[in-house]
DNA sequence: TATAATCTCTGTAGTTACTACAGGTTCAAG
DNA sequence: CTTGAACCTGTAGTAACTACAGAGATTATA
């Protein structure tokens, strides 16, 4: 059993995050000492790694809810568990489609731009619609 | 001369935003009627229209203040313009890179669940650490 | 043992970029 | 003249934390 700051430490989790993801019920609420500092047991410290894993991999905090509901379950399906990460990996690959068209836009104007002393800016027109932003 | 309403219809923009965008110091403040009601002019509606490109482009807050700041102060040069484009296009760019990872990472992830009944789930196996979760 | 330094506790406020109310004027139409 | 829409203000809510302030607990050192 450790204390907050150990977890922290072990888990690379910020301290406050910790407490956090209590308040939300991402975690169970901890023992406490008799004083009221937390104590966390093995299940707890392999719970904190379960979120912060599913957070590395861009899960929200809805859908580690979702997730954790369903192993907390303790009757769940590998289908379940795979739509959920399905559809996650869509969005996320929205995101990448977006921001590409993003970055070809960007690159469009900056290209436009000679840069130095020059005081016209093709991007300040563009942004003022003087000409057209978004090819395509 | 036209009111927040209209402007709001004309531009896309929503209600709120525009009052908000004058709270932030992004739109200066406009003209009132007598009785305090706002009347944009036509520059103001040109602001507008270059905050809202710009938010389109991605440029956050803070850089759109700097690009207006620019701009107002007549003097702007085109290299200091295409600095901030080019310094936002880098983040664009870093965040495309970060999600295409975070992408074959759930791929791969989702790749080993077979789906299905099975209470047994590989996906649960790696975010609890069992498995290695990232590859490379 | 005393005390200083560190850790933990609580609740609350700040971050980004908005959006959505509530409760009160004012305007435009019929 | 009345009704309904538009407008005004300030404040609170969103996601996912992070950072305080002020108080109590614990640990290390003198």
């Amino acid at each position: 059993m450790i204390k907050r700051g150990e977890l922290a430490n072990r888990s690379g989790c910020n301290l406050e995050t910790i407490r956090y993801y209590e308040k939300i019920d991402l975690l169970k609420p901890p023992e406490r000492t008799a004083s009221g500092h937390r104590l966390y047991s093995r299940d707890d410290q392999a719970r904190l790694g379960f979120i912060l894993r599913g957070r590395d991999l861009g899960f929200s905090i809805g859908e580690l809810k979702s997730l954790l509901t369903l192993v907390d379950s303790h009757d769940y399906s590998c289908g379940e568990v795979l739509e959920l990460t399905d559809g996650h990996l869509a969005s996320v690959r929205q995101k990448i489609i977006d921001l590409k068209k993003l970055e070809r836009t960007l690159a469009d104007v900056s290209a436009q731009c000679e840069g130095g002393d020059v005081p016209e800016c093709p991007i300040i027109d563009a942004l003022y619609g003087h000409k057209v932003v978004v090819p395509n």
